[in-house]
DNA sequence: TGAGCATATATCTTTTCGATATATGCTTGA
DNA sequence: TCAAGCATATATCGAAAAGATATATGCTCA
């Protein structure tokens, strides 16, 4: 799945700028399962402006520079709905936090506790956010089924990762700790 | 972390081929955190070859074109540690699964329930593939503590991913079934 | 016996990332 | 008070990486 497939699937919600889009996928319900760089929403933004699956209107702003308010046309609607009737990419999951565990021999002393305390506090960061963002969704959606599994698929995979960190912080930790003290005394 | 690092942290656990590494990043312990293509990997080992970061050995085979090792240098070394001494990036998770669920308004009648199925399937075989691979890791290395971390934790997450399947079938499904058979008779 | 798969290396095109540029208003602390 | 820094907003450039494809060979199995 690419760029374009995203930004059509998000403008079915609302219509959005690129900026907007970019938010989306960074700090809402997108956020757990896609990710975009505005190098690429941007571009995709466009083409599919001159291929007539988006429109745009340009909203004015006190101060602030125009916005570009991109909303889906039918052609767009048929092209996402082509576009999804595959089968979906395996998932892919990428962490260079888990890359220095196993590399840890490796790190530079101490390293390795800052690291795992820093992607503990990052797991319940991401937890508390889909907890307290009452709705993590664009605005004026509410209560949308998809959204809420997401959420729900999201908040599981998160807790079972800060507890299997907390369940076996001892044993990566406490033999750096152990060595430290060792150079200490 | 770019695939240089990766590669040159494969190297440390045993000599390798480009297609040996990318052998490892899809199907043994690095498969769950990271991934890497023929077009990244190739190219950089070239490139660290004329960096001095790893040096290479022609290994002939019957039949077989012949296969070029690589090995980490001194040098490699002191440059893996350097490229480790950073914050990790944060966890990157992306799922096509994830975003059809979303879309599922959009989605050809009927799949919805494939891909639900699909995606149950695949994570049961991902979790069965960390536990009956008895080792997961490059040849010649066992019980690396490392290594049953990282396989630890992937089978924490796809477990609790899994079971969230298994819980919430019914909600995603149901109104599916309901259509097609409402369209049946 | 021939189709397809596994091994092995490599390159090309396209996509995407990450950094940066530009412009402006608002906030906030020295 | 006023400058620094941050948020909003759009856009592009170069580098990195993905994904597809090319090439060559041997083995397996229907």
């Amino acid at each position: 799945m690419n760029v374009r497939t995203l930004c059509l699937g998000i403008l079915t919600f609302q219509e959005a700028s690129g900026y907007e889009i970019k938010k989306m996928v960074e700090d809402e319900v997108f956020s757990h399962f896609i990710d975009a760089s505005y190098g690429s929403i941007y571009p995709a933004l466009t083409k599919m402006m001159n291929e007539g699956l988006v429109s745009v209107r340009a909203e004015e702003q006190a101060g602030k520079p125009d916005k570009k308010v991109y909303s889906i046309s039918q052609t767009g609607r048929q092209e996402l709905a082509n576009a999804l009737a595959v089968d979906p990419a395996e998932d892919k999951f990428k962490s260079e936090f888990l890359f220095q565990v196993m590399m840890r021999e490796f790190l530079p002393k101490s390293h390795i506790a800052d690291i795992y305390d820093a992607q503990m506090q990052y797991l319940r960061d991401e937890l508390e956010h889909i907890e307290t963002s009452a709705c993590n969704c664009p605005a004026g959606v509410t209560n949308h089924q998809g959204m809420e599994f997401v959420a729900g698929y999201g908040k599981a995979c998160l807790s079972a990762g800060l507890k299997y960190l907390e369940e076996h912080k001892q044993e990566i930790i406490e033999p750096v700790v152990a060595k430290l003290k060792a150079v200490e005394s």
